[in-house]
DNA sequence: GCGATCAGGT
DNA sequence: CACACCTGATCGC
């Protein structure tokens, strides 16, 4: 939950994702996505009136957070005065002090979070300094490295502060399995389960809130089969998401609500009240997507949890986790950092002491490292006075010794303002902003941010068809393939050098317990995988695994499907579909969204590929790790495949004592040259793909 | 009757 | 574990 007052230092004037208190006097507002928690007081009969009486008073946010938003009749008084700013698009706005008179540019630039659809980070740079807002993020490790609107030229901007979402700043939050794992665990075991027989669904228990499309678009792509929801009207305008949900209760694959779930589950009924088809009763599984963590050297990661006879827990997180947070930081390096959250279990201080030394001034000490391929890493380092801050100057702390002012932008190219403010509304403010659009970022950017697909694709074709199972073990702690190409990051003294070895980094020290603690958790749940009678045992079984018993938790990997499935769907909501990446889209109208590439077909199995792919090299870089996809927490029998991995687990969840770090890591000898290999493959190909999911709303398309 | 807050549940 | 809600009870206007 977010603690975040709705106000920076650099800018009190400006409310971002609170509307209720001092920030009733805001003279613009700003909306980072639509969950309750960042909209507190935003349909308050007191900020009704105050807009009624202040008429250049706006809300500023992504198209797609608009959309959603004003699905809701409750908030239709908004209507005219929100402004939809399109992603990755820097614009000028003029605030106006309404006593004074007095007015001030600012350029905001929208960068996709990574939390759910619309979800955005807000810069702003502007007479204070260049500031970073976060809202909810989930961005990967090296994201930040490619996103060209957070670098002016080859280095990072400088940014004066953070406003950083902390929700799993805490060392027991180590790492998070990737979308893109869980993605694929979770969409392993609904293939597993629906393709035994058309009676066989799975309910996907997912929350009142937004984030969960791209799985079900994914499902849906990977499947063929449309997701069954009570609502989607919110979704008329974006044909990506529309076309793979359905009201229609006739499907396999289930995401609708009930108030009383339970009751309707028990009864052998989806929440939808369907019980059978043709007679036949349903066989139904639940699905329940939950955050799962693992400790700095845990190696297993168990994406999918099974809890009950039916019942399964699927990893699944909305906020990046302790090292993505790290890494996150550590490459934009700010003067101050101010959490927007406390973890439950921590404080502000301990969070501070996490976050300090990843922020500029403590690295005045330490010489700027390099990074082997980086083009984009900051080289810049020093900085001015200020650190002398002490440690906690958090929030409150004025400090900020003067900063100088940056000139207005050093966005580097203007454009002519293509955006038609028009859209809604008083076009008086309209006319004010400006839009300037950022130069295409030097190759070498774009080239991260293709790398990652590529090698997924790359993959595919080696293929183990043979038997889909591989373990992989998706650990953080191992280097990622992507990261070697972007590498970036963490420029942090210490890490330096193999940085993505999180043993050795900063945090090393404070690995000690924490993570046992994770992951004895895991282990724990985990037993053995029983019920064989229902053909539920054999979809586990029939990874491959065979069994095993034990509390160990089993798992049962998945597998790279081929997938098979088709993705003939293109044709999708008469879309017309663009080719384009995500940046190029930006320039249009802004408020509505013209269809993206998603349609095109290479996008659905990117994704899919990605992670194939990723678990491969992993598979091969290292055997050593293993990726467990699916535990069945229950004891019965299990099925296990590999006996080691078992032991495995157990040992990393019992002992896992701090042992020495690079103990359990791969060979980065052999990683370092596979992912030479992998570079130049990549290198002589162009990318076509999209990098991330439609997940990265902000790149979702509106339609008309 | 509505809103804000808190407790409790998922 | 936590998230992002939702419901219901209570209190104040």
């Amino acid at each position: 939950m977010s603690s975040f007052g709705g106000r920076m230092r650099e800018y009190p004037w400006l409310s971002l994702d609170r509307f209720d208190r001092e920030n009733l006097r805001a003279r613009a507002y700003f909306l980072s996505h639509c969950h309750k928690d960042h909209m507190k007081g935003l349909r308050a009969p007191s900020l009704k009136r105050r807009l009624e009486c202040s008429l250049k008073v706006h809300l500023y946010c992504s198209p797609v957070t608009k959309e959603l938003l004003l699905t809701s009749p409750k908030y239709k008084f908004w209507e005219n005065r929100i402004v939809a700013l399109e992603v990755e698009t820097p614009t000028q706005i003029s605030l106006l002090d309404e006593a004074s008179g007095e007015k001030e540019d600012i350029v905001v630039t929208l960068l996709p979070a990574g939390h759910c659809p619309g979800s955005v980070m807000f810069l702003f740079q502007g007479p204070n300094g260049t500031v970073l807002y976060t809202g909810d993020f989930r961005l990967a490790k090296g994201e930040a490295a490619r996103m060209e609107l957070l670098h002016s030229g080859t280095r990072v901007k400088d940014i004066q502060s953070v406003y950083l979402d902390t929700t799993f700043c805490d060392p027991r939050f180590y790492q998070i399995p990737s979308r893109e794992e869980c993605l694929n665990g979770i969409l392993e075991l609904v293939r597993s389960w629906i393709t035994l027989s058309r009676y066989h669904v799975v309910w996907l228990n997912c929350k009142a809130a937004y984030g969960y499309e791209y799985l079900f678009t994914n499902l849906s792509e990977e499947l063929g089969v449309k997701v069954h929801v009570n609502k989607l009207d919110m979704f008329n305008n974006m044909p990506e998401i529309l076309y793979h949900v359905t009201t229609d209760r006739h499907t396999q694959i289930h995401a609708c609500r009930h108030p009383r779930d339970d009751d309707y589950l028990r009864g052998n009924r989806l929440p939808c009240g369907m019980t059978s088809r043709n007679g036949t009763p349903l066989r139904i599984i639940s699905v329940k997507p939950s955050t799962m963590w693992f400790g700095e050297r845990t190696r297993k990661t168990n994406i999918i949890v099974r809890t009950g006879e039916s019942s399964y827990r699927a990893c699944f997180s909305f906020h990046s986790s302790y090292s993505e947070i790290k890494d996150f930081l550590g490459y934009i390096r700010p003067v101050n950092v101010y959490p927007n959250v406390v973890p439950m279990g921590s404080t502000a201080d301990e969070v501070v002491k996490i976050l300090k030394p990843l922020c500029k001034s403590y690295s005045i000490k330490s010489e700027p490292k390099y990074k082997p391929l980086g083009t984009l890493k900051r080289s810049k380092t020093m900085d001015l006075t200020d650190t002398g801050e002490g440690s906690d100057d958090l929030f409150d702390t004025e400090l900020t010794p003067v900063r100088h002012k940056i000139p207005k932008h050093q966005v580097e190219t203007r454009l002519p303002e293509t955006k038609a403010s028009s859209e809604n509304s008083d076009g008086n403010d309209s006319e004010n902003r400006g839009s300037y659009k950022a130069t295409t970022m030097p190759m070498s950017s774009q080239v991260d941010f293709i790398d990652c697909e590529e090698s997924n694709g790359e993959d595919d074709d080696e293929e183990e068809s043979e038997k889909n199972t591989v373990w992989a073990q998706s650990n953080a702690d191992m280097p990622q393939w992507d990261v070697f190409f972007k590498r970036d990051i963490k420029t942090t003294d210490d890490s330096s050098e193999n940085e993505d070895h999180p043993p050795s980094s900063i945090d090393a020290g404070r690995s000690q317990s924490p993570n046992l603690f994770s992951d004895s958790d895991s282990l724990s749940d985990s037993t053995h995988i029983s019920s064989q009678n229902s053909s539920q045992s054999t979809h586990i079984s029939e990874q491959g695994s065979q069994g095993l018993d034990s509390q160990a938790d089993t798992v049962l990997i998945t597998s790279q499907q081929t997938h098979g499935a088709d993705f003939s769907f293109l044709n999708k909501g008469g879309s017309r579909v663009t080719a384009s990446v995500s940046h190029m889209d930006n320039q249009t109208e802004s408020h509505r969204w013209k269809p993206l590439d998603q349609n095109t077909p290479c996008t659905g199995n990117t994704d899919s590929d990605l992670k194939r792919k990723n678990q491969e090299t992993n598979a091969e870089a290292g055997d050593t790790q293993t990726q467990n996809t699916l535990v069945d927490v229950n004891n019965e029998k299990l099925k296990t495949p590999n006996p080691e991995l078992e032991r495995d687990s157990q040992s990393s969840s019992d002992f896992e004592i701090p042992s020495t770090p690079e103990a359990e890591l791969p060979r980065p000898d052999k990683l370092h040259c596979l992912y030479k290999k992998l570079a130049a493959v990549l290198h002589s190909s162009a990318f076509k793909k999209r990098k991330v999911p439609n997940y990265l709303s902000s790149d979702l398309n509106i339609t008309c």
